[in-house]
DNA sequence: CGTCACAGTGACGTTAACGTCAACTGCTCT
DNA sequence: AGAGCAGTTGACGTTAACGTCACTGTGACG
């Protein structure tokens, strides 16, 4: 036995074409401990495990959140074993960012709105040539 | 005549007070032609331009936006007078951040609601000691 | 007149999230 | 054996937005 390799692994490149994302960088998020890929030799073999956090790392980028904040937060989703305490550290952690999401999109909500009255405001003042139907 | 200084100036000190921001962060700004105050001198001379101009600034680091943009919407507010191509280029600028300001809020909202699921699922699960009322 | 506190000017340091080499190491194919 | 290529490991480069010195300059005060 070839000490237990899954059969569902990818390549870097593999990988990399999947998630649309460069070697670097899955290079550095091995190295930040976001992936833990199976080295075989000196080759790197990514997991279904790794594909599942590689998209929620990829998700967490898009809301604009850190690599350190989404390490943390991936063990929200990973350990289905005991270890409460830290579960529940993990979901005050979400709580929070929850709060912080929300927080974020009311006040995107008051700029979209200053900025749509100010637009407005502009066309009306016909120092805008009208700039769409 | 002392070359027209306007009377109601403040010193950076005064402004890093009003504002909450460091001299450093002044004169950062300065050297990022973000604001131009009077130099009397050495010293600095904030103007009513420049505290208008601050404000929207703080404003519009809070929504995440980079220094160079700002530095580029901030036309928008400023000239009043003629230049209708400039402030047309201004305008479409900010039409194309207002979508993407939607975009990013459309993506909150639905990070948000994740979340939330995410959350209450741990919860029904008994996972999580009944984080609040 | 000394010195203090504040202002100002470089200029280098810092964090995040990778990009970009350079220089190997192994395979695999011929 | 030689070529070629994917993959690896450092290690330095990059951008943004300041922080942090170190040092100079200056007006006010006792």
């Amino acid at each position: 036995m070839t000490t237990e390799i899954p059969s569902d692994v990818m390549t870097i490149r593999e990988m990399c074409e999947a998630y649309d994302v460069t070697p670097r960088t899955l290079r550095f998020y091995e190295a930040k401990e976001l992936l833990t890929p199976i080295r075989v030799g000196t080759k790197r073999l990514f997991t279904r495990r790794d594909r599942a956090r590689l998209a929620l790392i990829l998700r967490g980028k898009r809301f604009g959140f850190s690599l350190e904040d989404i390490r943390q937060t991936l063990d929200l989703y990973d350990r289905d074993d005991g270890l409460t305490a830290q579960r529940k550290k993990a979901c005050e952690l979400a709580v929070k960012r929850l709060a912080e999401m929300e927080a974020q999109r009311a006040e995107l909500d008051v700029a979209i709105a200053e900025l749509k009255a100010e637009l407005a405001d502009a066309e009306a003042k016909g120092l805008v040539p009208k700039h769409a139907a």
